[in-house]
DNA sequence: TGCCCCCTGCAG
DNA sequence: CTGCAGGGGGCA
């Protein structure tokens, strides 16, 4: 599910929620979900709750570490109520407790002291480090698709099937353009409409087409926003009078105006 | 640089 | 029933 904004949405949150709490056990209901040795997080107190890319990390005291990733179909949901979906159950001193749910089984927690092996490949964040400049130069780098690109967590960290195809949209680019094949102007077009997708996501709480919901278990809104992701059939919004049409692209569902993106 | 795969559930 | 789903690791 989650990418970058849906990520951010449960950082905001759950540093607001777990900051200076202590963890008393972790209870893991599906082995698979968890990797390591979670009795090290028991007694440790949470000092500091950061994203990498579509990853969280949990910095607990004495230098452990609980490192989150969702992938498609996970949730984290403070005093969450257990249910089939449910993997995972941190429980803090004070009673309440953080439920990691996730259905596909594809996500999972893990317990480190040093997670540079998760952070080292990802590419600039594009919301804390990337600039015009940086994105261009990435760009030159692939004659791969442009939307391939944006989605290859080693060029740039976050950005996924639901954004990559909206700010193309938004930028009038075809997904299949070569990235080093972009003029100047539409590298920076794209850049600036990226990050507009990335903020108005964060915004709106995240996309809850299907799992994703943020630290309360409510729904995101970006969904009802959606400029052409999942749109196939519908439309064009720029009242182009063409349709949103729908073509595999890597593997990934990828949406596009035929008259819009050239 | 592409495929297949990890899983479960839901739409068509 | 088949195919597809906000991710990404591993393999040829």
């Amino acid at each position: 599910m989650p990418e970058l904004p849906e990520i951010e949405t449960l950082r905001l949150q759950l540093s607001r929620l777990i900051i200076g709490k202590t963890i008393k056990s972790i209870d893991i209901l599906k082995p698979r979900s968890f990797v390591g040795d979670s009795r090290r997080a028991a007694g440790k107190k949470i000092i500091g709750v950061r994203r990498f890319a579509k990853m969280l990390v949990f910095d607990l005291s004495d230098g452990v570490k609980l490192a989150i990733h969702l992938k498609m179909s996970g949730q984290l949901i403070y005093n969450g109520v257990r249910n089939k979906h449910t993997r995972v159950i941190t429980t803090f001193e004070d009673g309440d407790c953080l439920c990691f749910n996730d259905q596909r089984i594809f996500g999972w927690i893990r317990v480190a002291d040093d997670i540079t092996g998760l952070t080292q490949k990802l590419g600039p964040d594009p919301i804390k480090d990337l600039t015009v400049g940086k994105f261009e130069e990435i760009l030159k780098t692939s004659g791969r698709p442009v939307k391939t690109v944006l989605m290859d967590q080693e060029k740039i960290a976050g950005v996924g099937n639901i954004y990559a195809n909206d700010a193309l949209f938004l930028a009038g680019i075809h997904p299949k353009t070569p990235a080093n094949q972009l003029s100047q102007v539409k590298s920076k077009g794209l850049y600036l409409k990226l990050l507009k997708v990335l903020k108005e996501g964060i915004k709106w709480g995240g996309a809850s087409k299907t799992n994703f919901v943020d630290a309360f278990g409510r729904k995101g809104h970006v969904q009802e926003h959606f400029y052409a992701y999942d749109r196939d059939g519908l439309e064009c919004l720029n009242h182009c009078g063409a349709k949103i049409r729908k073509i595999k692209l890597g593997g990934r569902g990828t949406f596009f105006c035929p008259i819009c993106q050239v």
